[in-house]
DNA sequence: GTTAGCACTCGGCGTCGAAGAGTGCTAACA
DNA sequence: TGTTAGCACTCTTCGACGCCGAGTGCTAAC
């Protein structure tokens, strides 16, 4: 890891290139970066080190007579070997970035989900990029933590179970007015013996013979009742999508071709897709990035994604994802989801020295400064 | 209403300037009106009354030489005296227009507000706007139809009210571990004696007290399980808004600037500011369209509104806008609206003849034909 | 009251050329 | 051998210019 083919000095020259990229968005040359402090050499020993940048495909020319701009291959090097996370580890935002928000996400103690969802906006503020949550995870292996039928009118009644990291599912039932609220207690209790404390996924439809019996009520009345709660079920199988600060996009210059806008943001608007998009990186329990056309959704070729999982005790709560231009401010985006991260997983950000994220191990640029 | 300052001809002509603006989005002359195969006038005539037209305040003219479009009082005369409904109310969408859509609408046999947000993401297909959708009144005056505490582990447990339009509303409670789940069913029976069948405005904190003693568990422990109750009605008080289809509006070129778009969006995304734009026209129980300035929401200035308020036995359950440009279709948003009028309310659209929505008494034009 | 004709206005669009930024190459230098 | 200054070349950006067409208002004739 510590053996690759870029010497120190196309490092610091690849480096100083993507940073003034991220924060210019226009091609750099020679003359930008030999004019940085850091850098004491003429443009003319730079544009060599460029050229041969751009031959080992890190960097790419717009066009003949312009300056490099990061390829892929250079973003991934740059994250991967050059991103300084300690530069921005210590991250705190400031009082105005966190305005009401963060009272809330510290004051909220209802459902892991909505606190996911308060979280996601957080992070969409404090990086000025779209961010994606998904709450809940997508196999069905949180536990149901208590169920319940509430009886609603004559002839309707309301399904409720809670999981694991308390959220909620509920689903109202049409059943036979004949039912009275007697029975429908009865069925709960039945239910609830039966399927708290397993996971979502074992739970199976013959469960219903054995609520019928054990209950002494008929199959046919246990029925819409048995559905309810699997309609709950269902719910809390397929996780919560929500997207926060859609809008950011458009600020982006890349995306004022209104087309491309317009594309986004009906990507945006497809949960399924949002959903498999963040879900494919939460592998890990850590921060994944992925760049360009490293995520599989056409149309995201120009965007990058970087997510950030959280589990409580092994379990996998949610999801909080980040997506932006491949131009992204990485280092800022990094250090907003390793902040949120210590918030809701309720470290205390002063307390233990916080662990780097896996994505990198740094190399020993130790130089690295950033500009701004 | 039938005298009013437009001779027959003028009408004609400025309903075919409005259908052709709406249409093409371009300044209309007096060639492109005079060669419609319902029009016998030659271009100067056409021309003489579209100069008094603009003197009316009912046309405007770009620049010297361009055609004319209408002023925000030509919209208005539009709507209320040349639009002809009867040309649309009987629009029945295709299956292809409909896919999927309608069965969920019908099937949907959960909560009135679920079935809501169905219906809005329907009418934004239909009419390829953006579709904004209120569900629960924001005044209290829905009635609570069930309500219990659900015990999910020591120390914790949940709040359910069911509501009128069988929407659900729930809250995570934080309590002594103290409690037991039998202590929990006395309060809650209590509190569901106590609540059920009031409406949400008159439910205040002081009947904590009557549960309290009526259940003979302690002041301090009934307080939390009473304040989650209350997270629930507050949950209930504040209307739920959705927003459908935002990134329709990129697909309308007046939009095409991304500074606009960009500012359209953002106001999309807060969520007080559409509840207000919505809620402000509901007043009555049918149409309404607001035109350009009219809607008081700076920003919207370029924006019409049409919202249609569904109510079923007196209980006003929610509110579905369409917001788009002030250049909108408005028979076909009209006719989008009354057709999942119908649905929502469980009228049949082939029994009795459609009622037209109030906005509007015919005047007696009766040789508008739309074009195309 | 309606229409044909005509001069005039004004935005849209393509062309052209200057300006500027950046490159690659060569030759000189340490 | 690595670094740097100089220079010719390339390519985009941007403003100026001018033509074209659409549309108007006015006048005069029907």
């Amino acid at each position: 890891m510590v053996t690759d083919e870029l010497d120190d000095r196309k490092k610091r020259i690849l480096k100083a290139v993507i940073d003034d990229y991220i924060e210019n968005r226009e091609p750099v040359g020679s003359r930008t970066i030999s004019k940085r402090s850091d850098m004491s050499f003429s443009p003319a020993t730079i544009r060599n080190e460029m050229a041969d940048l751009e031959e080992m495909g890190y960097l790419t020319q717009p066009h003949t007579s312009a300056g490099r701009i990061p390829s892929e291959k250079g973003y991934r090097y740059y994250v991967d070997q050059l991103l300084d996370l300690k530069e921005r580890i210590g991250f705190e935002p400031t009082a105005e970035e966190l305005s009401d928000v963060k009272l809330r996400v510290q004051r909220e103690i209802g459902e892991m989900s909505d606190r996911i969802r308060v979280a996601s906006e957080l992070v969409s503020r404090l990086t000025d990029y779209t961010s994606i949550a998904i709450s809940g995870s997508a196999d069905g292996s949180l536990r149901i933590k208590a169920l319940q039928i509430v009886p609603v009118e004559p002839g309707k009644a309301l399904a409720v179970i809670v999981l694991e990291g308390d959220s909620v599912k509920n689903s109202v039932i049409q059943l036979d007015k004949s039912i009275g609220p007697e029975t429908l207690m009865k069925i709960s209790a039945q239910c609830s013996m039966l399927f708290a404390g397993h996971r979502v996924e074992e739970i199976s439809l013959n469960m219903i013979e054995s609520v019928s019996e054990a209950s002494g009520v008929p199959r046919a009345l246990v029925m819409p009742v048995v559905d309810g709660i699997f309609d709950c079920i269902r719910k809390a199988e397929s996780p919560g999508v929500h997207t926060e600060g859609a809008a950011r996009f458009l600020a982006h210059p890349e995306f004022s071709d209104v087309e491309k806008a317009k594309g986004i943001l009906e990507l945006l608007n497809r949960e399924d897709l949002m959903a498999d998009l963040i879900t494919e990186c939460s592998g890990s329990d850590g921060l994944v990035i992925r760049i360009g056309s490293e995520n599989k959704i056409e149309g995201l070729n120009e965007c990058s994604v970087v997510t950030a999982t959280y589990s409580v005790n092994g379990v996998k709560l949610g999801t909080i994802g980040v997506l932006g231009p491949t131009r992204m401010d990485y280092p800022r985006v990094v250090a907003a989801l390793e902040y949120v991260r210590r918030r809701l997983t309720g470290e205390n950000e002063l307390a233990a020295p916080p662990e780097l994220p896996q994505i990198t191990e740094m190399s020993e640029v130790k130089d690295g400064r950033g500009n701004s």
